[in-house]
DNA sequence: TCTCTTATTGCAAGGACTTGCAAATACTGT
DNA sequence: ACAGTATTTGCAAGTCCTTGCAATAAGAGA
């Protein structure tokens, strides 16, 4: 099975319909390494099919997101990131002096999750993380 | 030295003009009992002032922000919530089921900050975060 | 106190994202 | 294959927040 096909079977399971429209901007999400804005989807989606409106890409990426296939950061600039969710989740620390964005593991997560059901009895669901400071180099720079 | 003249202070101090825009907005912030949207902040401050906009709210929200004066988090509605930070710093887990908000404490994450400066050597700054998931009576309720 | 400099404001326009709606499209059962 | 139903789309309008800019107001120095 093509991973074309697998993805049109996750959403008609999902009771989603597998659009035209929405196999495009799966593929230019599949297709991007890292992160891509919803204006960055919708020209390279315009390349094969011009009429796109950035709000079918808008809900598309809502879709995802419930089903849990992209994830979604707000880094800081004015467009959020979106990213497809492969094998390895990861996290962001992003710098506030220089802006440089250092890739967090989902395991220093994990132990926080636990903690919370312990003492809360709440079950946390952090897909994607962006956790704002300062990075080694600006901390050692900056006295 | 009454609590208008603490903020005044504290405004100088950082080289911030304390107009008398920004003590409206400020008395909004500091007599609210947990969460306001800045629509909500321009409403209270048009009662005495009805000519303020809500440029300048948001702008002063930013300053506020960057003094570490109030806490910004987005939980999930259309509008940000905006708070003043007393004492006691918390967080808030948001179920997604049943839209209850629980706090949670800044304790919970200290660690979480230990373990990110001991293994990147990246200092979090972590104000304010909302964290989504299912809380306890929902996964109890969901089977 | 008065002038000079600089920060700040209100307004208007802009950007990112969302929503309402009628037309178009995909699935279901026959 | 075809009609009926429900979803999805593109468009336009709307919401929340940000930004550019000229006019105003605050603080500093004479």
């Amino acid at each position: 099975m093509s991973c074309e096909d697998q993805t049109v079977q996750t959403l008609k399971e999902w009771g989603h319909r597998p659009t035209p429209q929405r196999l495009m901007i799966l593929s230019a999400l599949r297709h991007t390494q890292g992160h891509i804005t919803a204006s960055q989807v919708l020209e390279q989606v315009k390349e094969s099919y011009s009429y796109i409106d950035l709000s079918t890409v808008y809900r598309t990426l809502d879709m995802l997101k419930q089903m849990r296939l992209v994830s979604e950061t707000h880094m800081g600039g004015d467009q959020h990131s979106y990213e497809w969710i492969d094998e390895v989740r990861h996290h962001h620390l992003i710098c506030q002096d220089c802006d440089r964005v250092v890739l967090l593991d989902d395991v220093m997560l994990e132990s926080l999750g636990a903690n919370i059901l312990d003492a809360y009895g709440f079950e946390v669901d952090i897909d994607h993380l962006a956790i704002f400071g300062v990075c080694q180099d600006c901390r050692v720079a900056i006295p």
